[in-house]
DNA sequence: CGAACGTTTGAGATGACTCAAGCGTTGTGG
DNA sequence: CCACAACGCTTGAGTCATCTCAAACGTTCG
């Protein structure tokens, strides 16, 4: 089903029978999108919401001289801009950077579940949440940690998110991403994250070649970017959940 | 009364008076909290969320030396953890940056307005989508600006927010906080925020002293962090909405 | 075959950091 | 009431991480 992958693995909040099919029931139409197609605007209101179920896409804000700060990458399973619903017009642009299949779902849809369901309209606002986290995390990720540390953070991450979509096994995964991308992601220039991509393989690390990520060593990548899971709320990651990160205190 | 400020001139999405009747019949407890105490700890779980009613609240994540990175500042009128509703469990710390009062809501009576109240239900939603929006706004800040730029857009952010809240004249405000604490929230180091303030007095923008902020040209400041207030969602927000920013596309 | 794109490398510039010291104000205990 | 500690702010000097500019290489695709 579309809707599979969505909360798939996610603490507590798993989706009951009656609410995935009515999430499905939900959906108005499915189609494909080209890589590197925007979906929506800056300033847009929308009147939907995008289910992604396959491919990566992203959430974006370009600054006055055209360079790019990247605020969410979007994984199968991801519920792209479901905070639009409540919020109705954008603050970013929505993108793709693979191609895509969406699906459609309509916010009047969202209104009849929000009226009658409770429980899975709470499910559908922890979704929204759980990018919240993310968005903190990524916070963490450009205000405290070096070139090097920022983009093993953002491999190790995508990692647990892949895996949780049962798209990576933990080892390698494909990003369809460029340099440039993760520049964009990371808040750094394309030239330095050549430069880091290097210095973590050199280090046996984890390479990243042709959009494809291989972790060579989950531990230390993890520690280099200070990388804990639990802001994911996943239920079973085991691959990073590192001893010593939450003993401080 | 206590949800006074909460919501108030959002786009749309401001309280009906049974609504906030409501709210405020929601509220378990009042109390006054001491400046640079610890609410909530990264992993707690919750059954209480807290609305601050007066004074300056902060949430934020340590990294494995102690650096410390804000992941958002809370002003009176915000709910400050409502996320930890649909979350649970927290990922990261809440704490007092100013002496606070605040009013607790207990996760049962949400649970009531959940099942009884979905347009209520949505404008919370709402509520804590914005802080996912201004969640993005400092990705971009600290993804793609200059330390110059970052604390020009963090003032030009909190004199829009602290006006919509009343506490404000669009000129000056007093925010509570140390060159040490922008600089926690700014990813710079206390010392580089001093030089920074230091040139944004000297180039006649605005003035940092002992948590006041001065802001002596609007219009140059929010030029200087590429501010653009839309995605803070208020009716009314006048003084940074700049000519320019907007007509890109 | 040539254009476009992504990647790689080098050299030099620069913005922010580190370390260190000194200053002013506030609060507190002898 | 004074001495001193604590804290926040300020400044300087030197270092380092990242950026900028520039060039070149490999692959893919039309």
């Amino acid at each position: 089903m579309l809707t599979d992958r969505f909360l798939r693995d996610r603490r507590g909040v798993s989706l009951e029978a009656g609410e995935r099919a009515r999430l499905e029931a939900s959906i108005s139409e499915t189609k494909t999108v080209d890589a590197r197609r925007i979906i929506a605007r800056a300033g847009d209101w929308l009147a939907q919401s995008t289910l992604l179920v396959e491919g990566i896409m992203s959430r974006y804000l370009d600054d006055r001289n055209g360079l790019r700060q990247l605020v969410a990458i979007h994984l199968p399973g991801d519920f792209v801009d479901l905070h639009a619903y409540p919020l109705k017009r954008l603050d970013h642009d929505v993108g793709t950077m693979t191609q895509v299949s969406i699906a459609i779902v309509p916010h009047v849809a969202l209104d009849a579940i929000t009226e009658e369901m409770p429980a899975l309209t709470r499910k559908l606002w922890f979704a929204t949440l759980l990018d919240a986290a993310i968005h903190r995390a990524w916070l963490f990720r450009l205000g405290r940690l070096d070139a090097v540390g920022r983009v093993a953070h953002f491999f190790c991450e995508t990692d647990v998110r892949l895996q949780s979509a049962g798209l990576s096994d933990g080892r390698q995964f494909n990003l369809g991403l460029t340099q440039a991308d993760v520049a964009e992601i990371c808040g750094l220039t394309t030239v330095h994250v050549n430069r880091v991509v290097r210095h973590l393989r050199e280090e046996g690390l984890c390479t990243f070649r042709n959009g494809k990520v291989e972790i060579l060593d989950p531990a230390k990548l993890a520690r280099r970017g200070q990388f804990d899971p639990s802001y994911l709320y996943i239920d079973n990651s085991k691959t990073f959940t590192s001893q010593d990160q939450r003993l401080r205190r």
